[in-house]
DNA sequence: ATGAATACGAAACGTACCGTAGCGTAAAAG
DNA sequence: CTTTTACGCTACGGTACGTTTCGTATTCAT
């Protein structure tokens, strides 16, 4: 490892797996994501996976990196208007990655810390700071009351995408984020009602509906 | 069944596998629930216990049932107090059951639509209904604006609980909550100074802090 | 060129836990 | 006293994990 020596990694082998768990977990979700069956289908040996990842649990996570490593945090300015895009953007990417398997992946980190703690830099966290940069540059910009607790709101928006993806009938309506976004401001925001009145002339979003 | 024909259940059986069940749930959490394990430490046969419940799922479920049937909902009147009140007690509920054993159970559910129903029912719908009461007779009582939608504002604030716990460094501690439905009530209320007034009015709660 | 180090594939292995089945015995109803 | 059901015991089949062994291939270092 350190030197160069001996037979360099094959780095197709690397490709094929990450690929195949992609697609694997897309179709079946992260019980899917069975080592065996996953080489099978990369047309490469058991050993091999596992000479790179120590697990399928890191197998995965390593696949998710890629996909959700950065959530675009959008900065228009308008307040409403960017929490709005954040937390749409997060629904949409927590969809993508499917109820059933987020769900696993949380249980599977609930006995090693470092596996939690993997899963929370990887796929949680990501939207979540884009949401806190919204809200930081929000407050910088005098929109927020300063005492507000920034992390703390960060929270309920995030939750809220979060639970209602992994226990509620449905995920988030873009209508009902705008919906939570705005009563929540009410409470934390200098001028709410300026700040709707901003919003409302950016309204080139969505035509429909 | 029908007739009372045969030998009978014991009904101590019943008594014991719950009971050692919920020990081992609070000591290892779900992964811990291992029929044969439960059976042995409950001085019963496998078979006794997969003849009362189809799997290791439905049986911690049972357990469950017995311990978070119903939260107990305050209802002062006065609307802060209440939510906040019905907050703390589902946050309590919750921590007492364990983030890893919460997100393993929802995992579990995730194939399941059954299983996850039954998850739903049992332990995670009784606390929502709760906080939706608590929300009702406010908005009864006239402190809520009338077109506030109820069941998203249930899922606002249950959803925070619950993401804290399995996912956040620490479960919502009251003065996170109190926070939190201020600011939100600040948002969905007709006269939120004047609920603040009244809540401070019965603040003989924690004289601490 | 030769040898150490590493990667690859194939196969077998050990472990854990699931849920089921057969069998002999015990306890109730009719 | 026969039927029905419960109970315990034991064994089984199944799935998936992660490990190990072994023979072969590939590269670097000397």
């Amino acid at each position: 490892m350190t030197t160069g020596r001996g037979r360099p990694r094959d780095a197709q082998i690397d490709a094929a797996v990450l690929q195949v768990t992609a697609e694997v977990l897309d179709q079946q979700g992260y019980r899917g994501v069975v080592i065996e069956d996953v080489a099978r289908r990369a047309g490469v040996s058991k050993t091999a996976v596992y000479r790179r990842w120590p697990n399928r649990y890191r197998l995965t996570i390593a696949v998710l990196e890629d996909r959700l490593g950065r959530i675009g945090a959008p900065s228009t300015g308008c307040t409403l208007c960017d929490l709005h895009e954040c937390l749409v953007l997060t629904t949409d990417a927590f969809c993508r990655l499917g109820a059933g398997t987020l769900a696993q992946l949380i249980a599977e980190g609930g006995d090693d810390p470092s596996a939690h703690q993997h899963l929370t830099e990887a796929v949680l966290d990501p939207p979540r700071q884009a949401v806190h940069r919204t809200l930081f540059e929000a407050r910088e910009r005098g929109d927020l009351r300063s005492e507000v607790d920034l992390p703390l709101v960060v929270d309920a928006l995030s939750s809220l995408v979060f639970y209602r993806l992994l226990l509620g009938a449905d995920p988030m309506s873009p209508e009902e984020i705008e919906a939570v976004v705005i009563a929540l401001l009410r409470g934390i925001a200098t001028d709410a009602d300026a700040l709707l009145r901003e919003a409302a002339g950016h309204e080139e979003h969505q035509p429909q509906s």
